[in-house]
RNA sequence: GCCAACGUAGCUCAACGGUAGAGCACUGGUUUUGUAAACCAGCGGUUGAGGGUUCAAAUCCCUCCGUUGGCUCCA
């Protein structure tokens, strides 16, 4: 007999040999009906699977995460099942489950396209109608590779699969694919699905080999939780950045300058608040600020290591015969300064900070709104000290992050490790110290992170802090990078205690990153709803009609005279409308005023997103506002 | 850079072989308004650029530029 555990605490007892299916029926009609896989003894298994001895077994539905995930992977099989019909050429590749939904890769020489999808689709309905069974076949390996033969994609697969035992699962007559599994039991229960885009996509990730059609699709368990989806999705665009940039007059792009932003007024006071705060911490925080060229000679980027490493993403001109870069990093600038006089230990650590604007050459594809641009302003900062003061120091730029973090609200971030790439300066026992030093000042916060093998910067390993923006993509913005490279090229040197010269230690680090980057992250974060203390226009005064314009000028000049960026309304059109627009605009005060207000010398005050209205002097409003501003209020 | 799609008025979109149209914005006028968009009129386009096919091109074809979604690469 087979014992199995529910997570109700409940025991059940079966002959060995019998399916969850059985279980399921035995436990209840709902839920054999529901069930799509289980975890069986920490197993991800199909509901065919029979059960032997004592084991723990949850059954899955579309309602569990790893239950819906099942139906994802599934649908993805039955969409390229699809392919196939449609394109008998087409050969598979891999097909797995992402975040809300599946891709499948795919190798066909004719493009699928948008168009196609709704031919897919009706494919796809048509397989989930004939609901046949999906059964599993295990083999040895040897077995898999010979049923696979000829098809270098499979057996790649399987060449890079764990374990002895390959499996494939069959549906239908034709259609079979390998497969670790589990799936539904049958194409009928892959829910509400849409096949969203296609995407080209190299094998293996790997430029240099194939490219695939990579194509994409969600499924939901219904069809209400499938137009969420799609609505959520739109909902997102709305926060783009580049959506709210135009709409809310923040910035702009031009083909006269790809990849270079322009910012307008208003997202220049944004910009110069994030600057204002960046510097007050910076101060706080002992660091100095230097400022220094963007055009350097090209014998400086040789020196540094740029030619060889980072050539190929750097401009060049050349004047009088003279080739110069434009500065790609800021680091090579900062340490000319360096070496304008001699440095004591005593000055250690030596925080100088930089908002050096630099530019790197993007291949055209990757550009993305002022997320991923050609030019932007780094918020970078060099520190230079002892090797005893590496972790201590990396433990103060992770609380320096924390705070600027906190104080945008963002509160949902991830941090990751890099390591020593191929293309790389500098020994690897600097490597193994630094890396070392980087993952103990981690620890010692007790944050945790991700390594990337491989990913660090030419020069040294990087710790990179990331967020997510309204599409859940996630972007670098903080790096800490440790340097051991950089100073020896340079010849950099301080006087220790003993009177000897010895190399300093240097951190490159960013905490907003690139300002440009921060600045769209930070309009997703907010859906265009800046918090007081960043909004471009704070208030704006709404003259019930032009009867109470002189009131409303009054009031302006009292908030204008108080430091308040604040506008008047003073057009002709009827309140409704007036609030209306400073939705739009996302102001965050409405200050309404007419006969009544202009009687009682008071304003009638709104906020953004709220239908309340709050009757006030205006001297009380401007002293709430200002506290707001003061404590950079998230509302 | 690669794969696919897209590019029409300042913005959002329509017209899909027969000499470009709407809403919003903008300008002028009417209205003088009480809490999420009053009314009328006007202005506005060598349809991203260049070439080709055709009696005729926004529409079909080619090249380039830009943008979008991915891949690769990075803040």
């Amino acid at each position: 007999m087979a014992e199995v555990r529910l997570p109700d605490g409940r025991t059940l007892e079966v002959p060995d040999g019998t399916t969850i299916r059985a279980i399921t029926e035995q436990i209840g009609p709902q839920l054999a009906k529901a069930a799509v896989a289980a975890r069986l003894d920490d197993r991800l298994v199909d509901v065919s699977t029979p059960v032997a001895g004592a084991a723990p077994l949850t059954v899955l539905t579309g309602k569990d995460p790893e239950g819906l995930e099942v139906m994802r992977h599934t649908a993805a099989h039955v969409m390229a099942e699809a392919i196939c019909r449609l394109w008998p050429a087409a050969r598979l590749v891999y097909g797995p489950t992402v975040r809300d939904g599946f891709f499948y890769d795919i190798d066909l020489d004719e493009p699928i396209r948008p168009e196609d999808f709704e031919r897919i689709e009706a494919e796809m309905d048509r397989i989930v109608k004939e609901d046949v069974p999906i059964t599993r076949i295990e083999m040895t390996r040897q077995e898999a590779l010979e049923r696979v033969s000829g098809d270098p994609y499979k057996t790649d697969n399987i060449q890079r699969a764990d374990g002895e035992i390959i499996s494939f699962y069959r549906h239908g007559d034709g259609f079979e694919d390998l497969c670790r599994g589990p799936h539904v039991p049958s194409t009928g229960r892959i829910g509400a699905f849409k096949v969203l885009s296609v995407a080209g996509a190299y094998w293996h990730g790997d430029a240099s080999q194939k490219m695939l059609q990579r194509v994409y699709g969600t499924t939901w368990p219904t069809g209400k939780e499938l137009r969420a989806y799609l609505d959520r999705l739109e909902e997102a665009r709305k926060r783009d950045h580049r959506v709210l940039g135009r709409q809310l007059d923040l910035f702009s792009f031009h083909e006269e300058g790809p990849g270079f932003a322009f910012l307008h007024p208003k997202g220049m006071i944004v910009w110069n608040e994030i600057v204002d705060f960046w510097r007050e911490v910076h101060r706080r925080h002992g660091y100095q600020e230097i400022k220094t060229p963007i055009l350097l000679n090209e014998s400086l980027w040789h020196r540094s290591g740029h030619w060889d490493n980072y050539k190929e993403n750097m401009y060049f001109t050349v004047v009088d015969n003279t080739t110069y870069a434009v500065k790609p990093m800021n680091c090579p600038g900062g340490l000319l300064v360096y070496k304008t006089r001699k440095h004591s230990y005593r000055e250690f650590p030596m925080r100088v900070a930089e908002l050096g604007l630099v530019h790197r050459y993007e291949a055209s594809g990757q550009m993305h709104g002022l997320i991923r641009v050609r030019q932007f302003t780094q918020d970078d900062a060099h520190i230079f000290c002892t090797p005893e003061q590496i972790e201590p120091e990396v433990i103060g730029v992770i609380d320096l992050v924390q705070e600027i973090y906190r104080a945008f609200g963002f509160e949902e971030y991830h941090i990751e490790l890099s390591t020593k790439p191929e293309k790389h300066i500098g020994s690897d026992e600097m490597w193994e110290v630094a890396t070392r030093s980087l993952a103990g000042a981690l620890e010692h916060r007790g944050l945790a992170y991700q390594v990337n093998e491989g990913d660090g910067a030419f020069y040294g390993p990087k710790i990179d802090f990331h967020i997510a923006d309204c599409l859940g993509r996630t972007w670098q913005l903080g790096t800490i990078q440790l340097d051991f490279s950089m100073p020896q090229r340079f010849e950099l040197v301080f006087t220790d205690k003993d009177n000897t010269e010895k190399p300093p230690v240097m951190i490159h680090r960013a905490v907003l990153g690139s300002l440009e980057r921060f600045l769209g992250i930070l309009i997703e974060h907010y859906g265009g709803n800046m918090p007081l203390w960043l909004a471009p226009e704070q208030v704006r005064v709404l003259p019930i009609s032009e009867k109470t314009l002189d009131y409303g000028q009054e009031v302006l000049t009292v908030l204008q005279q108080a430091g308040l960026r604040a506008e008047l309304d003073r057009g002709d059109e009827k309140i409704g409308a007036k609030i209306a627009r400073c939705h739009g605009d996302r102001v965050p005060y409405m200050l309404v005023v007419g006969p009544k207000e202009a009687e009682s010398r008071s304003v009638g005050v709104r906020m953004r997103g709220s239908k309340a209205t709050q009757t006030m002097t205006a001297g009380a409003f401007v002293a709430a506002a200002k506290e707001k501003i003061a404590t950079k209020a998230l509302e």
